[in-house]
DNA sequence: CACGTATTAGTTGTGTGCGATTTAATCGTG
DNA sequence: CACGATTAAATCGCACACAACTAATACGTG
């Protein structure tokens, strides 16, 4: 920090003091940085997050599936008609509930997740943070996340 | 923090454990709090932080908008579209150089300001982070940012 | 058990984001 | 000054994101 540097962060309108925008262009120069490692695995960043909530636990509903990740059916269902369209996953009405989807995945679903498997290495190197930092920075986001819902 | 939390960070395959969703679903709750606010003055969030920009410095080019926003022109085009056609600025050719175009606000574009002027305020009261925080998170993200921008 | 309410996915419409390409204008080097 | 290389915007195609709505199913209470 410049010691000389004024403070005027609160309220102001300059976009450089706005942790928002600094937020936003954190995402997507992240995700930009994801982009040619999916490339070669036939996924979107938000297909990716999709794909890693099913290696973790198969069989899920549509809507927990939205719970976990944040995001709506009316973004998740056409996601999830690409990834079935592409043969990683099955949707499945469920017998008990035929309301609810259950999401199932396909042999080749599976076998993604061994060439997925380089993947975080390579981004937590090129976020380039020390596990403290990067532990602080997940504490932060999570905290802005809880207290900005609702 | 829990005390025996086991650190599976580095290579993790579990969402939970993942910096790049904790900011991705950061971002987007932040901009979804935003949503009531900005839709009172007519605007979206990126086109919120176009007026932000514009506010600081009427009649910058297309190309230095996308330079401080890290937007690509195809994002913005619609977008500036959008604003004009909504008469809050107006697009023109530099004589100087024709390639450029200049984007100057209208009077209503101006006038917008003062009614943004709220905003910040109650953004940063619903983040709910000390100024200590504040200034931490922003710094991390910016070195996220810079490190994962080749 | 009938019927109003709630829940779950999906559809539609609008607005980003970005890669690839296109068009027009300018620059640089011989 | 000629002409290939570069630059600035815009266009196109695809994939999110989300609000508003719809359709189908399940639930709960009288």
């Amino acid at each position: 920090m410049s010691p000389a540097a004024a403070e005027p962060s609160e309220g102001s309108l300059l976009l450089d003091d706005q942790l928002c925008f600094a937020l936003y262009a954190a995402s997507r120069a992240v995700t930009a940085r994801y982009r040619p490692l999916l490339d070669e695995l036939g996924l979107t960043y938000p297909q990716y997050l999709v794909m890693l909530v099913l290696w973790e636990q198969d069989s899920i509903s549509v809507r927990d599936l939205g719970a976990a990740l944040q995001l709506e059916s009316s973004t998740l269902s056409p996601l999830l008609k690409r990834l079935e369209a592409n043969g990683l996953l099955r949707r499945e009405r469920r017998v008990d509930d035929e309301r609810s989807v259950a999401l199932r995945l396909t042999e080749g679903g599976h076998r993604l997740r061994e060439r997925a498997g380089q993947v975080p290495l390579a981004i937590g190197d090129a976020m380039g943070l020390t596990p403290e930092q990067d532990t602080l920075a997940k504490q932060l986001l999570r905290l802005i996340t809880a207290n900005v819902t609702d």
